[in-house]
DNA sequence: AGCTCAACCTGCTGGC
DNA sequence: TGCCAGCAGGTTGAGC
């Protein structure tokens, strides 16, 4: 997926289209997700506007008239607004029919190859937010500061790749990002996150915040699957260093970008410069 | 308690 | 050219 700065350029994307719409159908193309896609609240829904859409994580929030919807992209997920009579395409899975206030119908339109996304609709805030309550600190907030970092490092010998990545521990970093603000930061992937000097982390902490903000200003990184919700694909790509540059030349050094499985998922870094 | 790994699914790429 | 193995941005839960 999508990470988090995927999932913000969604949100800011399908804002414009969606904020004060009325939905006037959903149709859903298949049964299942991630899980089965309950059918009994299309009828609830139908005539509600929608009022507000933002980001928790890498969980898109709607909240309409009487109701919620969260919505995640999963690994492949991607939404879409387009005109109605566009043709549907393979792996669309669901779509909301939307007018606007001159009456003018367009369709939003969640597709996703792996189907590890998810829909789930709830009608009080607090069940919206359950499956996300034991999540971490968003990576923009004061939460997330150098202080909480290392005070939860201190009882972690996993890798610190593997910490940056728990959800519960600071939200929205992703396998690439991950990697990225670690080589940034000159530290290791594989070392313990108990091994970490606190000023080593506030650092860390900043690059995470770079790495993200550049992105979403970029319109999220564009990969196989991602698209942004208008169709427009995502320039942060050009300025990766080390994420999928395996045996390319570390842009500080020179030397070969490494890659190594860490906690099961594809890991680069310069050996050089992060120790 | 902390950590790792498999599983969920399809599509693309690279090697033979 | 064509086939097939391997790999991909996330999350959860089982098992060590």
């Amino acid at each position: 997926m999508p990470e988090l700065p995927e999932v913000e350029t969604t949100v800011r994307g399908l804002q414009p289209h969606l904020l004060g719409t009325k939905i006037i159908d959903v149709r859903f193309h298949r049964d299942n997700l991630r899980t089965p896609l309950d059918k009994d609240w299309i009828p609830k829904i139908n005539g509600q506007s929608i009022n507000q859409i933002k980001r928790r994580a890498k969980v898109i929030l709607m909240h309409l008239d009487n109701a919620y919807l969260a919505w995640h992209l999963g690994m492949s997920g991607s939404m879409r607004v387009c005109a109605i009579n566009e043709p549907l395409r393979k792996h669309d899975h669901i779509e909301f029919i939307i007018e606007n206030a001159g009456k003018q119908r367009k369709v939003l339109r969640f597709h996703d190859p792996r189907r590890f996304g998810y829909l789930k609709y709830t009608e009080s805030e607090a069940e919206l937010l359950k499956p996300i309550e034991h999540y971490g600190p968003e990576p923009f907030s004061d939460e997330f500061n150098a202080d909480y970092l290392y005070s939860l490092c201190q009882n972690k010998t996993q890798a610190i790749k593997s910490t940056l990545m728990d959800q519960t521990v600071v939200v929205g970093v992703g396998n690439i990002y991950a990697c990225e603000a670690l080589f940034l930061a000159g530290i290791s992937p594989k070392r313990s996150s108990k091994r970490i000097a606190k000023k080593r982390l506030a650092t860390l902490i900043n690059h995470v915040q770079n790495v993200l903000n550049d992105a979403i200003k970029a319109g999220g990184t564009t990969l196989q699957d991602f698209e942004s919700a208008e169709a427009k694909p995502g320039y942060f790509q050009q300025s990766l260093n080390v994420y999928g540059k395996a045996g390319k030349p570390c842009p500080h050094c020179f030397n070969p970008i490494q890659s190594q499985v860490i906690s099961g998922r594809n890991t680069f870094y310069c050996k050089y410069c992060q120790y």
